[in-house]
DNA sequence: CGTACCCCTGTGGTCGAACCACATGGGGTA
DNA sequence: TACCCCATGTGGTTCGACCACAGGGGTACG
């Protein structure tokens, strides 16, 4: 038996009881990044519950980001211990967009907050010198990319995220991080089938492409108020475009996880 | 076999395809709000798998805050749907959190990013009259209930959380309003034990009463950037304060999911 | 006829055993 | 010495069984 904060008593399922169990071995160190969990038997029979209650934990620690599961032998082999929080968020996030209690225009408004905040952070920190000079070498390579115009849309879509995400980095937050790339990721579908909506690719993606240099262009010269206006006025005007911006109907489903 | 944007060939998981089955459903409205799904004996019979898979996704959907499990009969057992975004990202996030990838630091921030945003925004609709002038009454109630000098600190806690929150209620963004809730309960545990080692508890909490009612005055005033400045010092002094501003060790698992 | 009680029914929760496909690595073979 | 093959152990999946629990309907009683 178990009890809350106000002395509620409720048993506490099997799995649950694994899952938490795992969950403090982790936050102990019993586990480095990379490394594998006992297999699902012999946790099994460390805790003295089955193999499938042993299962149903792992999967909840899979969805969440935090595992990774592979058949087979060897050193990449069983629930190997990952840092993705990302893939929870996105999970999470994706099946309540999906069911509607979620709705895209909460999740474009919320992205452009988090976005804006993270290109002015790393804005202030290029300029305050806190950062290696050739940190935004990485956000110049992707503009340079998605400036050749024969990049095909899923391409562009990838490299368009790595962009945004290089700002996140910059800003040294990884919440953030994972929250724009769970953001990202929970309506990935949505803005794939806007892409594929758009009258005319070339032209768009070249003005988002032109976009994102002057985005990067006021970064680099440390001016954090205008690329976060320019950063909230891109992603508006993208979400406005494909129009994403107004409907909250449930078009596709995010889909099963990526094997990412 | 299943595809992914490049082409490349990969087997989808069983419990894979019934989540993504159950995804498509859910955004095709098959269940609304409160319904339960078909049970997962008829569910695995639906779908041509076993019972073992169903429930494998069934897990996830409950870790996510899709759904809600109950044993025995009658419309309040079986997997019922809820909409709780925050339990999943809550799920996501703690368990990074106990696993390191996450740090409380990072967290912290995130919550003065976005509850500075929320109440900015609340502040600016309330000036605006776009809101009914009766929206923040609630608020006031927690902070004349967090007056009462008697109250424990578990009590404390929630109220402060819900105090915290119904700003982003008010600025109407579900996803900022989930987002605060997961940050929040990630650390949950932290912030308990944080409080526990505080050496005058009540001398504190009064403090933090009076920075409740000053936030809550400024935004009635319709001085969003006055109340935003309030509660970045609040959160952030509260932080220090207990020790956990700077501290990335983990200490104790966030725990299982509640059955709030 | 109305009401209270009890048990039948179906739910999720848990378990054990079995078989599969797969990746590996060591031992046997050319 | 180099190659190949298969024994081994992993997660993936399934079946079948039993349990505790909550409801609802049938039944017996007032």
């Amino acid at each position: 038996m178990w009890f809350d904060h106000r002395g509620t008593v409720f048993p506490m399922r099997t799995h649950e009881r694994v899952l938490a169990q795992i969950e403090t071995d982790l936050a102990a160190g019993r586990w480095a990044l990379g490394e594998a969990l006992p297999g699902e038997r012999v946790l099994a029979e460390e805790l003295g519950v089955s193999r499938p209650s042993v299962r149903e934990a792992i999967r909840i620690l899979e969805a969440a980001g935090v595992v990774r599961t592979a058949a087979g032998s060897g050193p990449t082999a069983g629930a190997v211990v990952i840092d993705r929080p990302a893939a929870g968020l996105r999970m999470a996030m994706g099946l309540h967009v999906s069911s509607g209690a979620l709705r895209v225009p909460d999740v474009v408004e919320t992205r452009v907050l988090l976005e804006t905040w993270a290109i002015r952070a790393a804005a202030d920190r290029h300029r305050s010198g806190e950062i290696d000079g050739e940190s935004l070498a990485g956000a110049q390579r992707l503009v340079d990319a998605m400036e050749e115009p024969g990049m095909s849309p899923a391409d562009f879509i990838a490299s368009d995220q790595a962009f945004h995400l290089e700002f996140a980095r910059i800003a040294g937050n990884h919440v953030v991080e994972a929250f724009m790339l769970g953001l990202r990721g929970a309506i990935g579908d949505y803005v794939t089938d806007g892409v594929d909506r758009l009258p005319d690719w070339p032209t768009t993606s070249a003005r988002l492409a032109a976009e994102h240099a002057g985005i990067l262009d006021a970064v680099a010269v440390g001016d954090g108020a205008t690329a976060a206006r320019l950063a909230r006025e891109h992603i508006e005007e993208f979400y406005i475009e494909t129009g994403l911006a107004g409907g909250t109907s449930p078009m596709a489903p995010a889909g099963a996880p990526s094997r990412g």
